[in-house]
DNA sequence: GCTGCTCATAAAGCCAGCTTATGACGTCAT
DNA sequence: ATGACGTCATAAGCTGGCTTTATGAGCAGC
């Protein structure tokens, strides 16, 4: 990973994020989401309401007085300009708006959760029970899940989490610093045994402005690799597979950007620089906003197999073991 | 919606969630995840510097001082235990921990906002240039990405949101009470004409831990309808198409559960009282984090078509015609 | 060496949210 | 009926985190 290039990437969604929200908002202050947005003690306390019927029991589940969570609550409702909860003296309901908000604070909630569980596991102690090596898009978007789950089973196992890519997580792995790996990529790093948990696919996606987003049929492979497209640099693990796919097709045309990250290269592509190519991990959102338009394509494989990893010979054991086994045979496609 | 049933619903996720939470952290106050999760000021803040590549200029962003930013960024790492930027008199970049927790960062911010989106839009002002009716499952999870997408392109389209069942969209439409509606069943309401706007397919959940998790085949029509299952109550969205493909097989056994609320049949599943059945919209993230297992089915089509509907002859117009125009032929599978 | 950028430190102020203390209201059992 | 127990609301006072202002120090380029 390069934070060099990390850091252009992030330069060009400046542009994109900082000019939609000016449009809206002005330069008001209150642009900024967590003036509009309770923070997240407040939506805790909101789903603990939702689950004890009461202001009080609420109060009680979060740590906080009963007074306390009343007037939170109320100032939520103010901040939202909705009111939230039915206050009787027999206890406090969700009103019908309230059950949504809830509902949409919840996903809030549970991204804080993942992020958590990430941090603390980068944090990495060297008291750790498991020491997790793995590539970029697997730390990004798979680990985190993992690492609720597995918290979910074994409570005590802490984890720590390097990221780096394929030749970073076989040298760990090699040099007895890290238990386990994961890594993404066409093969298994010399050394190294593994399976695979998951599989990625890689997605053409363009904005919903380009005339690609508008075609009736898929796309065809020579088409594909003939057009200028958004990439991530040469050698990372995407632009890997890409290439192999489309090496029978005449090979791929010369990128019309060469981006270092994938933020990056999502950016560019929201913004209608042109088609990209991404992970479907990466852009599920995009998806569903339609920011981005996922565009078929017919007679590539596109797949790539996200694989768990260890030194030849030595199985996972233990906690290692117990990881493996919640991320193995998942239903991912 | 019952906010009844909502209600005796979250109860049994009190049990499941509190239960874990407690596990890992005692009666510890810190349990509680604002106290270990950055608030959205500073994860906004972060995104910020990871644009701008300077902390002076994130506040500038952001409109706080330069030492405050210092001191917020500083503040969030010793909170997380990780360095995140690299400083430099010439500048901050993200280090590679920095790099994944800003990643990490920014599914909480999308989630926030979701949220403010849909919050806006529940706030439903009188002046509002559209207005929504939309049913829960639309309105919990497709419409705050697709009021996103239209603040993007119409920034001064102000939005407002009713939520209910079908039967109240058609009547709120019919009292040119609202400009648009979303619903989800098997049939248009009567009175409505409508479009399909994207579909929905019903999945069968197990927890890990359930038989059914370790199949090798896919399920029978008359297995799964001769099973007891967590179901929604009768009367539901979900219910009628559950009952409908399985008609020809026997119809549904008995219910292991009926519950008022989607989160409710959810939580029951995770916590392992049995098989569920759900909308594939509302259990991403459980798949993800394999709380929830899917199980697949053969030789059922478990699919149902979300519509925009409005008057029959009063095709949408203006705002609502964006609106469509963003929903439709939305590759959602 | 000056000018401009970067970030850090220190002192002082403000305000949100907390706690404690109290009150009002409703339900239920005696 | 009446007291006990549950609910939530209000008021007063404290406190701590985040802010601003003011300043200093490091590095680059002219």
């Amino acid at each position: 990973m390069s934070s060099n290039g990390e850091h252009r990437g992030e330069r060009h969604e400046d542009q994109q994020t900082g000019g939609r929200r000016t449009e809206a908002y002005g330069s008001d202050v209150r642009a900024q989401l967590h003036h509009r947005v309770p923070d997240l003690g407040a939506l805790e306390l909101l789903l603990a309401v939702a689950r004890h019927g009461s202001l009080g029991a609420a109060a009680r589940e979060v740590g906080i007085t009963q007074p306390a969570a009343s007037s939170r609550i109320r100032s939520m409702e103010r901040q939202l300009g909705v009111a939230l909860v039915d206050r009787s003296p027999r206890g406090s309901r969700l009103t019908d708006a309230g059950a949504l908000v809830t509902d949409w604070a919840r996903r809030i909630v549970e991204a804080a959760e993942a992020f958590d569980a990430g941090a603390q596991a980068l944090r990495g102690r060297r008291d750790s029970r498991l020491r997790v090596a793995a590539s970029m898009t697997i730390a990004e978007y798979l680990l985190p899940g993992w690492l609720i789950a597995l918290r979910a089973e074994r409570p005590d196992t802490a984890v720590s989490l390097q990221a780096g890519n394929s030749a970073v997580v076989a040298e760990r792995l090699l040099a007895n610093e890290a238990d386990m790996g994961f890594v993404e990529g066409l093969a298994v790093p010399d050394g190294l045994d593994g399976v695979v948990v998951a599989h990625d696919r890689l997605v053409i996606v363009a904005a919903p402005s380009h005339p690609w987003a508008r075609r009736r049929g898929p796309l065809d492979p020579a088409e594909l690799a003939a057009t200028p497209l958004v990439l991530r640099e040469r050698g990372s693990g995407t632009r890997q597979v890409l290439d192999a796919a489309l090496a029978g097709h005449g090979g791929l045309a010369r990128p019309l950007l060469e981006l270092a990250s994938t933020t990056a290269v999502k950016a560019a592509a929201v913004s209608g620089a042109g088609p990209a190519v991404l992970s479907e991990l990466a852009i599920a959102e995009e998806l569903a906003s339609r920011r981005l338009v996922a565009i078929p394509v017919q007679g590539v494989e596109l797949r790539r197999d996200l694989r768990a990893v260890w030194p030849t010979g030595h199985r996972p054991t233990g906690p290692a073991r117990d990881l493996l086994s919640l991320t193995r045979a998942r239903p991912t496609g």
